[in-house]
This record gives C-alpha cells, sequence and structure tokens, in this order.
DNA sequence: CTCTAAACGAGACGGTACGTCCAGTCTTCGG
DNA sequence: CCGAAGACTGGACGTACCGTCTCGTTTAGAG
C-alpha cells in the first residue's frame, strides 16, 4: 500500500471509507440499529475479548466518537447491544411438573449462556466490578429475571404438593441457575445437557423435598 | 549467599537504567524472583486487568524480550507468579465436626478469592478457555485441591456417623465452593462470611443430613 | 501567529508526557511543521543512520502513529523534511565566465553534500533501490535541478565564443557533478576546495574547450 | 509452540539443535571457512542491509561471540569474507588498443560491482566514515588496484603513441572507473555495457587524447 | 600422554527500535 | 449550531537484533 507521496498536497482529496459529504448521513435510530449490528457482528465473530471500539466502528462506517458519545466504553456497548436484540421474554415454562419446570428453565438459562449473553458475561467478568458498573447491572437484571421465573415454578409446585412451603428460601431460588453459570464460567460452552440434569436430580430436587 | 543476590540488593530501587556491562547480570532463579516479585506488586497494585509486561519487565529491571522467552503471554506470567509465590498449602481443616470443617475450608477458599488469586482468575474468565488454556490449568489445580479436602472432610464426618456415606457425591462435594466462586465472581470481594455459613447451613448441611 | 505555534513554543522541552486533553492539540501544519523540525534536529545531531521513527516521534512530541499515517518509513519522512525546509532554489550563477559558473555550481553543491543532504544521501544508499524507492525520487529532482543549470551555464559559454556547441552533451553536463558526489561518497564531508577546482581544470575544461 | 511449563525445571534439558558436545568443534580455518560461507550467502540472499549478525552466526552453526571475537562489527566480517571469497586478482588487459584495454577495464569493475562487492559498497555508505573505517579501507584497497592497472594500460597507451605522455594524471587514471561507480550507486545494478562504452568514447578518450 | 588453558557452542541477558493496534479526546466541517 | 467523521496523543503489543556475558564442553599444545 503506497502512503501519500505529498503528503501535505492530499490533504482536501480525503479518500476515507466514506464520504459523509455525499452519501446522506445517518441520525437516530438508523444510526443505532447499523451500531448494534455492527457489534453483534463483532461479538459473534470475535468474541467479547477482541472486540473493539475501532473495530465496530469500523464496521458500522461510523466513527468512534460517535460510539463514546452514547456509551462510555465497551461493556455498555455491548450490553446496549444485547438489550436492543432481546426480543420477548421467554415465558416461565409450565410442564406441568416441578422437575420438568426447573430443567425448562435451566436449559432457556444455558442457552442463553452458550451464545453471545455467555461470551459477554464471561468478559464482563475481567472488567472490574467496583459500583454499578456493567456487570452489575447485568447482574441484577440477569437474577431478577431468572429469580422470578424459579419463583413462580416453585411456588407452583408448593401449591402441588410437591415440595413444602418453607423449602422456597432466596437460597434455594438462586441455587440452581448458579450452579449452571459456574460450570459455564469454567469449563465453556457449549453446556451439556447432563450437567444440568444432575444439578436438578442430585442437588436441587433433593434439597427441596427433603423433610424438614 | 551468590553474588548475584548481592547484586540485586545492591540496586538503589531508582538508579535509572542498569548498566549491564559492569554490573553482575542476574540469571535463573534471581531473576526468576525479580519478576515474580514485579508481576505480584503490579498485580496489587493495579490488578490483572491493567497489568502489562512492559511495566513488569521496567519494573523487574529486566526486558520485554526475557519475559517472553519464559512465558507465552500475561496470563501465564502471572500463574506462574502466583504458583510460586504460594508456599505450603493449608492442612485440611479438623475441628472435631462436619460445619466447622466446612466453613473452615470454604473461608479458606474465601480468603484466597479475596486476595490476587481472585484478580486473576476474574481476569482469566475473559482470555478464552479453549484447550489447555490458563484458565484450564488453573482450574483444574484448584479444583483437585479443594475437592480432596472437601472429601477427606466429608469422609471424616461420614466416618462420625454425621452423615450417611452415600451423601458424598462429586457433585456434593463440589458444590459449596462453587457457590463460592459463584458469590465471588458475581458480587465480587470482600466475601461476607455470612455468605458462607448459609451456604454451609442452607444448602450444603442439609443435603448431606438428609435421609436416603 | 496562531495558537497552536504558541503552544508549541510554551513547552520548556523536560515536561514529560503532554497532557493533550487539556492543551491544544496540533494537526495540519503545524504539526507537520514540528515533526520536520525534529527530524532535522534528529539528522543534524546523530545522523541518518541513527535517526528512529521512535525519537523523532519523541522530540516532536507526536507519536510513532503520526509518524507512520504520514510516511511509510524512515527514508519518505527525511526526504519530505528535507523538501520542506528548502527554500528557494540557488540562481544558476552568472559570473561572466565558464570557469568561475561551473565552479560556483559545484561549490553549491558540495555545500548541500556537506550538510544534511549528503548525510541523507549517504544513509539512501544502503536502503535498496528498487523501482520508486526515495533514493530514485531524490536522484531524480537532484540531477534534474543541477543538470538545468548546468546546461544554462554551458549555453551562455557557446553563445559567449568560449566552447563549441558540440560540446555540450548530456555526458559532459552531468560529468563534474558526478565526479563531485563521488568524492563525498568516498571521502565524505567536507569536500576540498581545491578538489572542486581540479575537477574543472583538470577535467570538465579541457574536455569543453579541445577542438573536433 | 509451547514454552516450557515448567520453565525453571527445564533448564538442564536444553535439547539445542545441535548438540555440539557430540560433534566435532571445529576452529581455526575450518570454522572460519564456515562463517565466511554463511556471510556470504546471507549476502546473497537477503543483501548487506538485512544481513546480520544473528543470523550468520545461526546459518553456520557457530555463536556470535565467536564472530564478535574476530570482527568488531558486520561491516569488518562482511569484507573479510569478500577478501577471502576474491580470488587471483584479473590480470590487467592487453587487447592491442587503449579503448579495448580500458573498455575492458571498466568492464571488470562493474562485474563486481554488480556482484556481492557493490551490494557491500552500497551497504557501507550509511556506516560512517570516520578514520580509518571499512569504508575507507575498501576504498583504498580498491581505488589502489583498478588506479595500478589503470596507469599500466594508459603508460602502454603512451609506449604506442596512442596518446600524450602529460595526459597520463592522477586525475585522468581515476575519472573512468569512478563514473562507474556514480551510475552504480545512483542506478543500481547491472550497469548496462552502453554506459561503459559512453564513458569511453564520450569523456574519457577525447580527453586523453586532445592535443595540449 | 597427560593436563591445562584457550577456543568454542549455545544461549541468557538488558536494551533499543520496530511497525501495528487501540483507547480516549479534540478539531473540523457538512447539513 | 449540532453532531458525524476522523485526526491526534499515548501506550502497549510481540518480535528482532544488538553486543556482552556466563556456562559447560572440546581440543590443541605445553610439559
Amino acid at each position: 500500500m503506497r502512503k501519500e507521496e505529498v503528503a501535505m498536497e492530499s490533504q482536501p482529496a480525503g479518500a476515507g471509507p466514506v464520504d459523509h459529504r455525499t452519501l446522506p448521513r445517518r441520525r437516530g435510530e438508523t444510526l443505532y440499529a447499523a451500531i448494534f449490528e455492527a457489534t453483534l457482528a463483532e461479538l459473534a465473530d470475535v468474541g467479547y475479548a477482541r472486540l473493539t471500539m475501532e473495530r465496530v466502528a469500523a464496521r458500522a462506517r461510523t466513527s468512534k466518537a460517535s460510539l463514546y458519545k452514547r456509551w462510555p466504553g465497551r461493556a455498555d456497548l455491548v450490553l446496549a447491544a444485547l438489550r436492543h436484540r432481546r426480543g420477548a421474554p421467554s415465558p416461565t415454562p409450565d410442564t406441568g411438573g416441578l422437575r420438568g419446570d426447573v430443567l425448562a428453565l435451566l436449559r432457556d438459562g444455558a442457552a442463553q449462556l452458550n451464545g453471545l449473553m455467555g461470551e459477554v458475561i464471561r468478559g464482563l467478568m475481567a472488567e472490574g466490578l467496583r459500583e454499578s458498573t456493567p456487570i452489575a447491572t447485568v447482574r441484577t437484571s440477569m437474577f431478577d429475571s431468572r429469580n422470578r421465573r424459579m419463583s413462580e415454578v416453585l411456588d407452583r409446585a408448593v401449591k402441588r404438593g410437591e415440595i413444602p412451603a418453607h423449602a422456597v428460601t432466596p437460597q434455594h431460588i438462586a441455587l440452581a441457575p448458579a450452579l449452571v453459570d459456574h460450570h459455564f464460567l469454567f469449563y465453556g460452552a457449549p453446556i451439556p445437557d447432563h450437567v444440568l440434569t444432575e444439578i436438578v436430580d442430585a442437588v436441587l430436587l433433593p434439597l427441596l423435598t427433603r423433610p424438614a
């Protein structure tokens, strides 16, 4: 690649990748969509660890400044992109039995971890954890959502008489998803299904169904 | 005391670039020690995420080439430094009762996570997880060690008749430390002690002591 | 005087890394000027052979990236700096006689070789000579310029009747400067004046004035 | 490539590419020959500019220390290698006529410049030119040799009456080879034959044969 | 024929510079 | 005047050599 031979003279030429003086300039939602698309594509291509603002900007045919104007850093951008992509939340499963319900929930969670969300969660672990960081945000929303659904499943099981009411404690609600997270973080994706069934059969159900 | 070791101490820390043509040059163990010391110091000062080979080299008064000759990257260097620092492993606790033993084990693990090891584990999460990466290495050695100690504790409890023999399964052995890891990764250090007692009292002990 | 220029001067030379977030950032011509100045200063201080992009960047208080963005390598940067420095070309001498004119031309050329240009020419010799390399560029412009002036001088001598018209051939035009170059390259700077007079009196004039 | 996993322990292993403890170790002339061969090979492969002591040592299967023990630097090593390779000097040509003799001499010189010698000369230009540097050495020996031969050729021409005795001056003796050098340095190898004939016919012969 | 001193090979070591990539900040200029 | 584009500074990356040095081994030559 030849650089500018007469560098100083070539200034007005400016053959950048996109000449925004002729093309219509994107603003608002159009630009957001392009950025999110680029972010998710990069995420899928190279993963969170090697995703850079530079490459996202280039891929979205925009500038780094436009990214930094909207999000303070990589983590926030990526989370925004994921949030944007996310459609309606899966409904709480209702298979008629506790085991089926819990397994369905875990499989749903595992599916997320196996995808882009897992990639991001893993990456976020490395980025500090001080007050109100992106990881704290994602943690809260993730935990809230799955705890709510798990509560619902357990409450139904209580109503059906499968488990005693006193078995539904915060620790028990959070237990199984935490073990799935742990497996993902230390053994990576994809999470084999037998890991999920073992969590349910060897840990969660025995704990919930034991007598007082 | 060999002459290289004398040389190391005689460097007044802020003495500009050392003239290695006159001073004895450090080799072998002396050099390793200097590098490890610098690595751990950087780790403590700026954390894993902002630790760079450049700064470690400067701090150890050596060159990047000398680092790359020994370790292919940041993760391997840091793990080697940690391994080097680690003295004798803590003995398996024996408090006379299952609850005390398990709590002692978890507190020991939590103390590690609250220190440099936790800093590194968090950082390693982001660096891929393919075959035989640093994280895989650290995972194996960490899990092996604590599973062995937990097995020992549980076996003693079986012998004392506190829990039935069939309660000692791989899932149960790994359960409590995994929950500690999970809390550390998502809520950060330091891990409050009540988290550990809740894991023991609300999850592990009920599971181990329930009838068949 | 523009504000960037004020800023440049106001840096007390040893003030550590500039905080470019507060100071006005240099662009365009101001930056080019700073880079060229630094390049020429390095050239004068350590010579072409030991001039490095690293030191030029540091001296110009800019970054290597800013240099590589403009020039592909050391040679191009240095030539650009020389080109930038070069003011108006010296006028073709007119002393009233052929010998005086030619000597003036050679002295002008020798003065250039004795300065930075000579330093660079010598350095460029080593950097390959394939198609359209920096040395080819500088060769062309240098030869063009001096051949033009020498032609003018000889043409005037023909008009004055000092030499026959058929004596003005490309070989004769290029001859004397080539011998000056040769002396410079093999014997170094400064070129003694008697070398120039000998070239004129023992080679060039006899050749031009001989009968057909 | 995997680095040493347990770096500190692996020290005694040292399975280098060649185990010189079994192979016979070279000394004296054998070693010199191997070094020269490697030097010339590198010179031919990558040229003087990219020839490094490191690569020469590796190619000769010796160590850098063995090189530096013999020559202070790259230039000296290369010149020694060239000197070693040079067989008997070509005899002074005797074609029976001045023009043929001079052309033969120039062609001989051009052939050298077109080969490794030219590569080296070009490279040496960049390496300073202070007192008694390699370039000064090579200049002296090169110039001495060709001036001697040129003198012989011209003397014979005087004896044959082709040129007057007073035409044989130091300036005229050195003239033609200098122009060949100049062409080589600025236009590179190979030197077209017509350049040589033009030097002879348009410059040297007219100068030598003109009346007083 | 020993024994010692030198030469040798291998590579470690502290440095410097390479050319590239990216983070964030700041300026320019089109709409 | 706003905001998109991208120029700019700083700094780390991982690599290649430099020239010096240490470490054992091998070999020549002195006794």
